[in-house]
DNA sequence: TCGCGCATGTAAGTTGTTACATGATTTA
DNA sequence: TAAATCATGTAACAACTTACATGCGCGA
């Protein structure tokens, strides 16, 4: 449902191509909105047929037409009253929360490589915003009031990444403490 | 696809009805995993079916028969080998922070207004984990592995909302500053 | 008496994932 | 010369949401 008013949302800022949307999801948008390129298609399909985007197609040699959308004022008049209306949170759903629930059954060790693994992702993802952040963001007290909610949302990412890492010093440590069978020292 | 793993864990933990499990999805699992009664219901099927629950009924008086699942050596197999397994990140779908990348779209006032309402929804979740640490993690020096491990997964949501009210507070205090235009004062 | 809790489900629709498909250009 | 990037899509499937359906007992 939000899909369709987070294209509406990136064609406002710029029109772009299904191709360059994707790139956008998947970077500054990453921690607003993932969508494939799959999904982004089907919905520029869509809301081309609802009149709120138009698409303007430029040939190309060697590989498929470039089809460059850009917002309707219908297409912003649906975004601003979609803006009006409040949303609900996102539902959580975490794997990596179920299996610690499920206790008992798992073995530590596993949990801790697998800890290991969302904690590199996590740090890197951290990495990511502080990215935009310098590149985009450098001074906000300049910045107009367009990228100081982008900024805004771009701390909500920060500080995501901040507390997911210090959980995980939380949990990594509980998770030794819970197998004192040590490897086999080398002598 | 998790949510099969989540209803075994579930279920691995104490045998339960639909209704049941709808239940501790909606309280001590909200944190982890949601899931309506009809996915629930439409899932024990399959995993029935899988041979990966059982189930007894229960004939009742005045009501639908309770038919309480209970997880089978065949269940606990699948959950176990599962647990060894990587999951990926659950992705980050978040319709509030669409609205702060629309920007300048957006009406602070209107945003402040939503920011309220997330506001206390947080509070209100932060306030019922509380309520479920001091009920069932009181002395975590005393708890067993497995209960140490869900208290663990229940601290992942505390800090969470933690991380989500100081955000809170940040975006707050930059939408009070982008409305200067002020109600009319009484004389 | 009205709504909530208990207790189960069906049906239809939307959203998201995975797999398949094509083919030139640039980079390592 | 192999892989990644550019650039678009179709098809099938799985997961999730929303609406509909039933009906008793209990407390305000």
């Amino acid at each position: 449902m939000a899909l369709k008013y987070a294209l509406l949302a990136a064609l406002q800022e710029e029109a772009a191509s299904g191709y360059d949307l994707t790139q956008r999801f998947r970077t500054r948008l990453a921690n607003v909105w993932n969508a494939s390129h799959q999904q982004i298609y089907r919905e520029l399909g869509k809301l081309e047929a609802g009149g709120q985007v138009i698409v303007e197609e430029i040939a190309q040699q060697g590989r498929p037409d470039k089809r460059i959308y850009a917002i309707t004022a219908r297409g912003r008049e649906a975004l601003t009253q979609w803006l009006e209306t409040i949303q609900p949170r996102p539902a959580t759903r975490d794997p990596f929360l179920v299996k610690l629930f499920a206790g008992d059954l798992a073995d530590p060790a596993a949990l801790l490589r697998e800890l290991e693994h969302h904690r590199s992702n996590w740090r890197s993802q951290l990495g990511q915003y502080r990215t935009i952040e310098n590149t985009y963001f450098l001074n906000p007290g300049q910045m107009d009031s367009q990228y100081r909610l982008q900024y805004l949302a771009l701390r909500r990412g920060i500080t995501a990444m901040q507390s997911n890492l210090g959980w995980a010093e939380e949990l990594e440590e509980a998770l030794k403490e819970m197998m004192p069978e040590r490897e086999p020292e080398e002598p």
